[in-house]
RNA sequence: GGGAGUUUAGCUCAGCUGGUUCAGAGCAUCUGCCUUACAAGCAGAGGGUCGGCGGUUCGAAUCCGUCAACUCCCACCA
């Protein structure tokens, strides 16, 4: 027997007790077909926000009903290192504790790093069990764990010795705050309000000068040319071997002419800083000019011209812009919008600068993977992304891999003393090839200089669904064969060129496979105004105090309640209450059924055998649109059909058609039947309410220890009498019919009435029943004359009459329906358009030729119906 | 600048191959009910020119064109 009251508090955490101590997320490789999930992996720093709550939620829904379905159900957890936001928050720790990481050694500073992991990593996947998430823990992973860097580094020797790593001098994203190159993926352009100033540089030898348009004026230290467009007529008579004096540094640069130079932007001149900007780098390339590169590694500029040493860049632009103007080489400064690149994890603008890093060379391996998604062997949900996917495959640039940072896998690069660097797994190896390399047998192990860099965070998660199972390592391990590919991602859009893509390229080249069937995207949790959840705006709520107030099982239904695939979810608090309250629906529904008492000796009724027998088709046919809704991932459309389902087809009809008068009996079958279908439905609803259904399921009949929910069969569906589906909605409408009468004339339900009908082929006299025990009814009588003193109303074109006596209000029964007979006169002439048009009737197909005209039969016979009627009130 | 998407009831969204069930659902609102499972409930009701215009068709929320608004992605002219 359940309590009373609905709390779920009190049911979630023993269940989910009871499911751990059972070991019944756990997996291992049987003779089932297995269904598999790898998470994306949170950052180990990170905080639960409404985004796991919903991309978790998804997966577990996918990953029970799985297990229900028979599968061998395999959820993997684990966490991403997150090498640069997690290095970020260890540097501010320390800084807060008075350390500074430039005084710490590499090992220092990473044995930090360690024990804030242990300390505070893994706290977002504590908080994944609140919601109910049936992750296999005990395969839980780290991206930086022992298997996951050995995988990592075998996987850097191997594509570098198939020649696709390589290292280089290139111009990199910088981020000077991490001090560390970035991916081009990881910068977030912003528009910014700017200036754009209009400098004055003097051709040399002469007193005229050019005017350069730019929005960085302290890179004008760094300037080696100034390029005009060999079209442009204004600087035509400008000598081609003129030369211009840098402002204020008095350098003299060349004037370089290409036609990349737009005449229409400022003043047609531009600026050549081939170290700070990619274009000028390009035409530093391309004219072979000198590149000076002005800044630190923190984005201060340094000593190579001698001018602002040490000060920050945006303070320097302030102290350039002054001293310009000072010495008149200032033209003018105008308000200006440009876009600007910034860090997406530590905020700060974006320094372009050159640098050596190490890159992988994509193209051939975007190639299996664009094709798997646009041939659909991988599907994406939706399929808009498709396009998205292709076209930035198509025009994929080299990843830049490497990070200066040190949380993270140490890039196995080893240089040698005298120049030139081996590639090896290990510092052994390594020693051993530099030997070799070299031809110097007594190389030492203390002669070999490890590179200091590390690897990009997503260089280890792009083999994640691979190396969770470690076929890396072992390629033909029994675990990697039986759960890859895997079945489901589950991810949202914005780490499409981060991670999907690159997973997908990944998989092809080291399982020569994809690496899962499906990729799910969700959208962005957002607020009920549609602002993006953050923390600045403080609009984001504690997921867990939303499951302490509503419980994970509201929680679960407010992600599922409008989260089709792809879109936004527009998360306002009154969607978890909204899922409580259908548990507590659940709830008082068991309660319900629990406190009938069966007597054996009584049979079982006609309205309740008619009422088990509707149910059983309602329920059948709902089973089969649930399954082909998750068979196209419409999974909340699924949740609402069963929401509907339990709410209006079982609690609001079917339970109240068996329901026995207060403390009276019920016969057995009936009740056998009713436990039977809650049963089902239980199993129906478990995957998105787990611990409700749980709690309910072990109370509905004697349960072995250990027994659970979590593998009870989901139910089939099974024939649907569609027939008969359709005049028992006659018999609602009846009942409807009745309860308006009632409505109308405030008659109470205590008080029984008397229906008569005259009866035709659309009275449902075979279930006449359920209406005399739905509207207390003493009796249903069949009568053949209309009965003017009598509330009434029709059904399809059977008339039914409710007997008032001296009650009836005559005029307003004559207006409601002369209010329908005009609707159905409308209704009958536009059926009558289409039927009388020659062509309609020619060219649309026989069968809706033929409904119209069943249309034009109905609506004829259910108007003689009400003038019939009408004649008769008057 | 290039591309993709969205626009249907007050809100969030379905509407799949043009035609029954096409104008729907949930929530919210309004009315009436504290009826022995549930007021976290029950019974009802109202509410939309399907963004605008044009076209194709016997027939358009649905297909085509166009305009508008919004969103996202890519590119990055200093």
């Amino acid at each position: 027997m359940v309590a009373d009251k609905y709390t779920p508090q009190e049911i979630e955490s023993k269940w989910y007790e009871y499911w751990i101590e059972n070991k019944h997320f756990h997996s291992e490789p049987d003779a089932r077909e297995p269904y598999t999930i790898v998470i994306p992996p949170p950052n180990v720093t990170g905080m639960l926000h409404m985004g796991h709550m919903l991309n978790n939620t998804l997966q577990d829904v996918l990953m029970r009903r799985a297990r229900q379905e028979g599968k061998n159900a395999c959820w993997v957890p684990g966490t991403d290192h997150a090498s640069i936001a997690t290095e970020a928050k260890v540097v501010a720790k320390l800084k807060a504790e008075g350390i500074d990481k430039a005084s710490l050694t590499r090992e220092e500073f990473l044995k930090h790093a360690w024990e804030w992991k242990e300390k505070h990593g893994g706290i977002i996947l504590q908080q994944l069990r609140k919601l109910g998430a049936s992750c296999d823990w005990d395969r839980t992973c780290f991206t930086m764990d022992e298997a996951r860097t050995e995988s990592v580094i075998r996987t850097f020797v191997d594509l570098y010795n198939k020649g696709k790593i390589y290292r280089g001098v290139r111009m990199v994203n910088w981020d000077p705050s991490a001090k560390t190159a970035l991916s081009d993926e990881e910068v977030i352009y912003k528009e910014s309000q700017g200036k754009l100033y209009y400098l004055r540089y003097m051709i040399e030898g002469s007193d005229r000068y050019l005017v350069v348009a730019t929005t960085r004026p302290e890179t004008i230290l760094g300037d080696t040319a100034v390029c005009l467009n060999p079209n442009d007529e204004r600087y035509a008579d400008i000598p081609a071997d003129a030369k211009v004096i840098v402002p204020l540094v008095g350098r003299a640069i060349p004037i370089i002419r290409d036609e990349y130079v737009d005449i229409e932007f400022g003043t047609g001149a531009l600026k050549v800083t081939p170290a700070h900007d990619v274009n000028d780098y390009m035409l530093g390339e391309k004219y072979n000019l000198p590149s000076i590169d002005i800044f630190n590694d923190d984005g201060t500029i340094n000593d190579k011209v001698g001018m602002y040493v040490g000060v920050d860049r945006f303070e320097c632009r302030k102290l350039i812009e002054k001293e310009l103007q000072d010495a008149g080489l200032m033209e003018k400064v105008e308000a200006y919008t440009n876009n600007v690149g910034y860090s997406e994890r530590t905020g700060v603008a974006i320094e372009p600068k050159l640098s050596m890093q190490w890159f992988l060379s994509m193209k051939e391996i975007a190639e299996p993977a664009t094709k798997a998604v646009m041939e659909d062997a991988i599907k994406f949900v939706p399929a808009k992304y498709k396009n998205t996917y292709r076209h930035w495959m198509e025009n994929i640039k080299d990843w830049c891999i490497s990070r200066q940072l040190w949380w993270g896998q140490r890039i196995p690069a080893y240089y040698l003393p005298e120049g030139g660097y081996v590639i090896a797994a290990t510092a052994e190896e390594a020693l051993e090839l530099a030997r070799q390399k070299s031809g110097n047998a007594d190389l030492q192990p203390g002669d070999l200089r490890q590179d200091e860099d590390v690897l990009d965070t997503w260089f280890s998660s792009w083999l994640w669904p691979i190396s969770v199972f470690d076929g890396v390592r072992f390629p033909d391990n029994e675990e990697i064969k039986y759960y890859y590919p895997t079945n489901d991602l589950i991810t949202g859009p914005d780490i499409i060129f981060f991670w999907v893509d690159r997973m997908i390229m990944a998989g092809y080249e080291y399982r020569g496979e994809m690496p899962f069937k499906n990729v799910y995207f969700t959208g962005i949790v957002r607020d009920k105004l549609g602002r993006k959840m953050s923390k600045q705006l403080g609009n984001s709520p504690d997921p867990l105090d939303l499951i302490a107030k509503y419980g994970a099982d509201g929680m679960r239904v407010a992600m599922m309640l409008s989260s089709s695939a792809g879109n936004d979810v527009m998360f306002d608090e009154a969607l978890c209450e909204q899922g409580r309250n259908f548990g507590n629906k659940i709830w008082n529904a068991y309660r319900l059924i629990s406190m009938w008492q069966v007597d054996e000796n009584i049979a079982q009724s006609e309205n309740n055998a008619i009422s088990v027998d509707w149910f059983k088709h309602t329920l059948s046919k709902a089973i089969s649109e649930i399954n082909s809704m998750f068979a196209t991932y419409r999974i909340s459309e699924a949740f609402m059909r069963i929401y509907k389902l339990f709410w209006d087809d079982f609690s609001g009809w079917y339970l109240e058609m068996v329901k026995p008068a207060y403390q009276q009996p019920i016969d057995k079958a009936t009740m056998e039947a009713t436990r039977h279908y809650f049963d089902l439905l239980m199993r129906l609803i478990h995957p998105f309410m787990p611990f409700v259904t749980e709690e309910i399921w072990q109370d509905i009949a004697p349960r072995q220890n250990g027994e659970t929910i979590m593998f009870a069969p989901m139910p089939q569906a099974e024939e649907v009498n569609e027939q008969m589906l359709a005049r028992f909605a006659l018999v609602m409408e009846a009942i409807t019919g009745v309860r308006n009468v009632r409505k109308q004339k405030n008659i109470p339900q205590k008080q029984a009435l008397t229906l008569n009908v005259i009866s035709d082929e659309n009275y449902p006299a075979e279930m006449a029943a359920v209406i005399v025990k739905m509207c207390n009814l003493e009796a249903i009588n069949l009568i053949t004359e209309k009965d003017p003193t009598a509330d009434s109303f029709i059904v399809k074109t059977t008339q039914y009459f409710v007997p008032m006596g001296d009650q009836i209000d005559k005029e307003a029964e004559l207006k409601k329906l002369q209010d329908e007979l005009s609707y159905l006169e409308g209704f009958l002439a536009s059926v009558m358009k289409k039927l009388s048009n020659e062509r309609f009737v020619s060219s649309a197909p026989e069968k809706v030729v033929a409904n119209e005209r069943a249309k034009q039969s109905d609506a004829e016979a259910k108007i003689a119906a009400i003038k019939e009627r009408m004649e008769a009130l008057k």
